[in-house]
DNA sequence: AAAAAGACTTACCAAAAGGTAAAAAATGAT
DNA sequence: ATCATTTTTTACCTTTTGGTAAGTCTTTTT
């Protein structure tokens, strides 16, 4: 019989796949605001509201749901850290067009995923020890050709002679600083949480200062 | 007898001070690489080369260390947070003057305590449960005379009508980021550590993009 | 309806972690 | 030299943690 081998959705699987995206927001939480040691498997079972030896019938160990909640992440977030993909980007955009949108984007993913982002950043701290094969092997050739697309467009007088790598360290860390460190600013800010409001102040802040940093014109 | 009450310079009490720094840095290390829940006094113990109750003699509780770790960093650190503290600073300085060296400082942070840094942004990126009261007390105020500062700057027409709050946070970010990240820089610039030459083309390029983005000239 | 597979619980357990208490050793003051 | 103080070690102890093993209950398949 040639019939394509769907998995069936029983009710059961069904519920599995909702546990498993409670369990994993719930991970995410715990492992943002305590850390991978901070974040015992009896309270991320709380959290996700079943028992520990449930939770590790879902996930056999601690390391493994760990993983499973920084590939979550990547998957999403990787990809925008490039110039060039899928969604939307074209080679036909000008410079200008394509940093804003990329600005806009990184800013996106602080505002929407700010449990990812400090997972993220606490791993990249300690030395990104599950994570530094992924870094080689994914982050580095996307880093490598988006560089090489900066100098060309430098050569072609399109933007300003700055330095490519650090250009992307700096909005990286412009955008991100918006996640992780989001409890200093509202702090400095006088408020109890970043509000919509500061999110689109900081973007706009941040990109034109990318905008200047690269020669473009401010939008007036 | 009106004679100073100086501490007695014992050898006792000179090996305590050096085993004190030496336990802090040890400690240091080991919290920013696994942050609080994932340095056990064990370790901390180990790698300051004394036994695990000696340590307890030194610092009673493994919160009571994490707190010396933290303020002895923020000591060194706040400070040269602020646009006009102490060292040198002047308002007769241009704005130029004074963001160049800032940015400069800044940067040496990085370079020179990349463990404190780490330290300090487990801690925020956690939430600040230990540093928050300190944050409003003494960061906040510092912060808030700075963004005035900035302001009256825009308004003498001295810089560009740039988002003051959004600058700091800019800079921090993209300062402190060569500590945090330091090791996603490595594998992107497929070094093995960042070097001097790094973190003065870091300088310079952070530089050129603040400078640009305030309106100031670029040193040709 | 019975068998098989999957989901969840109960009962444990060994190792690690943060300490406490008290004795022993080293150093300092008189 | 002796007594007091400071430092270091030895001996425990409790709680937490990540996990195993095995059984029960529920859903799905046949």
């Amino acid at each position: 019989m040639a019939t394509v081998k769907t998995a069936k959705r029983t009710r059961q699987s069904i519920n599995r796949e909702e546990l498993e995206s409670r369990i994993l927001r719930a991970a995410e939480v715990l492992f943002a605001e305590k850390g991978y040691s901070g974040s015992s498997m009896e309270a991320i079972a709380v959290a996700a509201n079943i028992s520990k030896q449930n939770l590790i019938y879902y996930f056999k160990n601690k390391e493994l749901l760990y993983k499973r909640v920084l590939t979550e992440m990547l998957d999403v977030w990787i990809e925008k850290l490039s110039f060039l993909e899928k969604n939307g980007a074209d080679h036909q955009d000008t410079p200008e067009v394509i940093i804003r949108r990329y600005v806009r984007e990184k800013m996106q993913l602080s505002r929407l995923y700010p449990n990812g982002s400090k997972v993220f950043a606490h791993e990249i701290i300690s030395g990104a020890p599950m994570l530094k094969e992924y870094l080689v092997s994914h982050l580095k050739p996307q880093f490598d050709r988006d560089v090489i697309l900066v100098k060309t467009w430098i050569d072609e007088g399109l933007v300003e002679n700055i330095d490519p790598e650090h250009l992307f360290f700096t909005i990286w860390a412009a955008t991100q600083t918006y996640a992780d460190f989001s409890v200093q600013m509202e702090v400095l800010l006088g408020k109890p949480r970043l509000e919509a409001e500061d999110f689109e102040r900081a973007e706009i802040a941040v990109t034109d200062f990318v905008m200047r940093a690269i020669g473009a014109k401010t939008k007036e």
